[in-house]
DNA sequence: TTCGAAATAT
DNA sequence: AATATTTCGA
């Protein structure tokens, strides 16, 4: 009963659901004085609630997105709704308002200007920024975000949404169905989100190699594009995302023989592949036993598919130079079409660079290592 | 709608 | 630290 694979489908996760429901918790004295059920209709769900305590362990599950505090100015009476919104301005998870009777310019948002408060929770739902008109003042005045990242913030509250998918799964401490307030709490919430929970593809040596297959077909027409692959490999487990993501990995693997293997060349005059290389320059996993793929496990050291040292370049340091003649070089791999055009460049590498000093050290690393580990591409790709 | 680089998440 | 996912401009 593993969880459900919701791929390829674009629709709505859960009919009748909106892909995103924008739910808002409102902490006020008087909870009768806030009706906010116009909003229900527009997919917003607006909680009430009158006790901060209460508010803070709802609020902790994540399962908000805005909080307005009702800040009133009876002589101790709401210290706990300062708390609260104190401690909601800083949840970065949170966008939170304060509300209030009066209208302070530059205040907390007006209680009586019910549009005014809509607009805010739109806003929200919107950007993910807080309106300026509800900036706070004081002490609390602490925006999460400016209005200058609102642009481009509109996935904010899909990531949120995202993020709560795949964790917090156990929360489920507070979760109970009524509030004191007799307010009624969403509580599928974190069942929807199993349900939502997209699985992680791991690349097996099957998978890979299968991968490998179809690209090195497409790559000899030029034409080795995410859609093309998947269509190749018939994988309906796969989606095209997983495919140009383990893609552009790939490549960069490539990337990687194809910058060691000049870095080398261009060195030393005299190196030289295995008179025999591997039926694709692109495919160093096409042989040497593979593990069973049922057993392999995702591990948090790298993913090795295949031997790589099969097309490992051999240094001319440790070979006798007789036999260079013998040795013939391989031809110039042309890897991705256009790669010599210097203004698309894909090999991030020394070949181009007119950084002297960057390149001999290179070379230096590489000549004490005469067979390079794997890992020498970080070296080149500027992490 | 797809690609692919870059940013993020795990 | 590497792999996989997601975003986002083109």
């Amino acid at each position: 009963m593993g969880h459900h694979q919701h791929r390829g489908a674009d629709g709505p996760l859960v009919p009748g659901m909106p892909p995103m429901l924008t739910r808002v918790l409102a902490v006020v004295r008087d909870t009768a004085r806030l009706d906010f059920t116009s909003l229900h209709q527009e997919g917003y769900h607006v909680t009430r609630c009158t006790d901060p305590a209460v508010a803070v362990a709802e609020l902790q599950g994540l399962k908000f997105h805005v909080v307005m505090v009702h800040i009133y100015s009876d002589p101790g009476g709401c210290g706990a709704a300062l708390e609260l919104l104190k401690w909601a301005i800083g949840q970065p998870h949170l966008c939170a308002y304060a509300i209030s009777e009066k209208a302070v310019p530059h205040g907390p948002l007006d209680m009586n200007d019910f549009n005014n408060l809509i607009k805010a929770i739109k806003n929200v739902a919107s950007s993910g920024t807080k309106s300026p008109e509800a900036t706070l003042n004081g002490p609390y005045n602490t925006p999460l975000s400016t209005t200058a990242s609102r642009v481009k913030n509109l996935p904010f509250l899909e990531r949120r949404e995202r993020r709560k998918r795949t964790k917090q799964v156990c929360n489920i401490g507070d979760q109970e169905l009524e509030h004191k307030d007799g307010e009624y709490v969403a509580k599928e919430q974190e069942k929807l989100d199993q349900e939502f929970k997209k699985a992680r593809v791991i690349w097996t040596n099957e998978l890979h190699k299968k991968f490998v297959k179809a690209h090195d077909k497409l790559l000899a027409k030029g034409d080795d594009v995410p859609t093309k692959i998947l269509a190749l490999m018939k994988d309906s487990t796969l989606t095209r995302e997983n495919i140009a993501s383990h893609l552009q990995k790939h490549r960069m693997n490539l990337e990687g023989e194809a910058c060691r293997y000049n870095l080398r060349r261009s060195h030393s005059r005299t190196k030289h592949h295995r008179s025999t290389r591997p039926a694709s320059f692109s495919s160093p996993n096409m042989a040497s036993p593979q593990q069973d793929p049922s057993t392999i496990v995702q591990s948090r050291s790298p993913t090795v598919y295949d031997d790589r040292m099969e097309i490992q370049v051999q240094t001319s340091n440790t070979m006798d130079k007789s036999s260079e003649s013998a040795l013939v070089d391989v031809p110039p791999v042309e890897m991705y079409p256009g790669a010599d055009d210097p203004k698309q460049n894909r090999v991030p590498c020394v070949g181009n660079s007119d950084d002297n000093s960057l390149r001999e050290n290179l070379s230096e690393i590489l000549n004490k290592d005469p067979e390079p580990s794997w890992d020498d591409k970080f070296l080149f790709s500027g992490q």
